[in-house]
DNA sequence: TCCTCTAACACTTTTGAATCGC
DNA sequence: AGCGATTCAAAAGTGTTAGAGG
């Protein structure tokens, strides 16, 4: 758990009055950032299945600057990082054309939701129960992705005293680029499947290899992928799980190539494009020890919103708004882009905004990636 | 032939009810 | 009676695999 209310800027700094906890002072930490980024080094890939599947690594953040007092709904959705859909081919994710039409878009609401801010900022916060699907059909508020397309996870926390008054609040929303993620249904990089098996306990049972089902069911033809997996695990042991502090590139770094992602031109094993270039035949702990030296402070990478974020006023901002012009344009935040990893104006992946689609200029922006289709807490 | 998806599998971890002792 | 600790079975979740289907 890090607590970063130090390090926020001192605004205000007067008695808890209603403006207390102003703009760009909700700050949103990545937790398991060296999982994270480990993962996102190879090329995080996801299993869905038709009955949902649990994110591993799953999203755990940290909340600080919210106001203790006012109640805060916390909830998460996919976004898709671009219109492509791929396929691993050699040992690397290509283009495999168009990316098929959006799926219901559905929102996960965090089931402590509403919580006063003092109780979003106490403990860090899991997404450990959120499950993936691409049963377009499903009927237990799972989020619904397609395979073979590449997503990330986008946090929104808001004020309101209940799930159902949320719509017409003021969002804060943030995302981490170490969080991009190509949803399959069944893992095509071997490199994922030994950090996930070296880090997932549910996944012990197949470690230890010996098994009778195992010994029985090993056969030679099975899928190239399988096979791959299998041969390296039962190849002599590599280095031990990497735990220590994950290195990265720099904020900037990561935002150049997350522009560079957005191109159709996919190789390496890491489909995002952030990681570094690097001999796909490395082993994962040398690339993670080359790379130590350019470690970082994550919350370095948390930059304030530029658009001020509306502070606690419940009787200035009534909830239930309808759709109207009396917004005041000046006060009233932008919308995200359709893809908010891509900006390359400033490092900030904080965004501020309405959810209601009339109440900004960028209707079709926004409205691609409706919020509250569907919630779940 | 290749690629993607699904269900079944064996195993571990988690969860919650039941029991026990203080 | 109330509380906490312990035990144990059921449920949940995992990656792998074979086979079906496009």
């Amino acid at each position: 758990m890090q607590h970063v209310s130090d390090s926020k800027p001192k605004l205000n700094m007067s008695p808890p009055a209603a403006d207390s906890y102003q703009q760009g002072s909700i700050r949103m930490t990545l937790e398991n950032t060296d999982l994270w980024k480990s993962f996102d080094k190879i090329g995080t890939e996801m299993i869905i299945t038709k009955h949902g599947r649990r994110m591993f690594p799953h999203c755990s953040i940290s909340v600080s600057g919210l106001h203790p007092f006012a109640n805060y709904v916390i909830m998460v959705d996919m976004v898709p990082v671009d219109s492509f859909k791929y396929k691993w081919k050699k040992e690397q994710w290509e283009i495999a054309g168009k990316a098929e039409p959006q799926p219901p878009c559905r929102t996960y609401v965090h089931p402590d939701s509403p919580a006063p801010g003092s109780h979003w900022m106490k403990q860090s916060l899991s997404f450990l129960k959120m499950k993936l699907t691409n049963n377009t059909l499903d009927q237990h508020g799972h989020i619904i992705l397609h395979s073979m397309h590449r997503y990330y996870p986008r946090f929104h926390i808001t004020q309101a005293d209940s799930p159902y008054t949320v719509r017409w609040g003021p969002f804060q929303t943030f995302s981490f680029p170490e969080t991009v993620f190509t949803a399959v249904t069944a893992y095509q990089n071997s490199k994922i499947t030994k950090l996930k098996i070296d880090h997932n306990p549910f996944a012990k049972g197949f470690r230890e290899g010996g098994t009778h089902s195992h010994s029985k069911r090993c056969r030679s033809n099975g899928s190239p992928a399988a096979k791959r997996a299998m041969l390296e695990r039962n190849a002599p042991p590599s280095s031990p799980p990497c735990l220590q502090r994950m290195p990265s590139t720099s904020h900037s770094e990561h935002a150049e190539k997350s522009q560079a992602s957005t191109h159709p031109s996919v190789k390496g094993g890491n489909p995002s494009g952030w990681a570094l270039e690097q001999d796909p035949t490395e082993s994962l702990h040398t690339e993670l020890l080359d790379l130590h030296e350019n470690d970082y402070s994550f919350e370095e990478q948390m930059v304030p919103a530029s658009v001020p974020y509306q502070p606690y006023r419940s009787v200035d901002y009534p909830r239930y708004l309808l759709p109207s012009n009396d917004i005041d344009v000046a006060h009233t935040p932008v919308p995200p882009p359709s893809h908010p990893l891509a900006i390359p104006e400033h490092n900030s992946q904080q965004h501020t905004y309405y959810n209601h689609p009339y109440q900004h200029n960028h209707v079709a922006d926004w409205s691609q990636y409706p919020l509250f289709s569907y919630s779940c807490w």
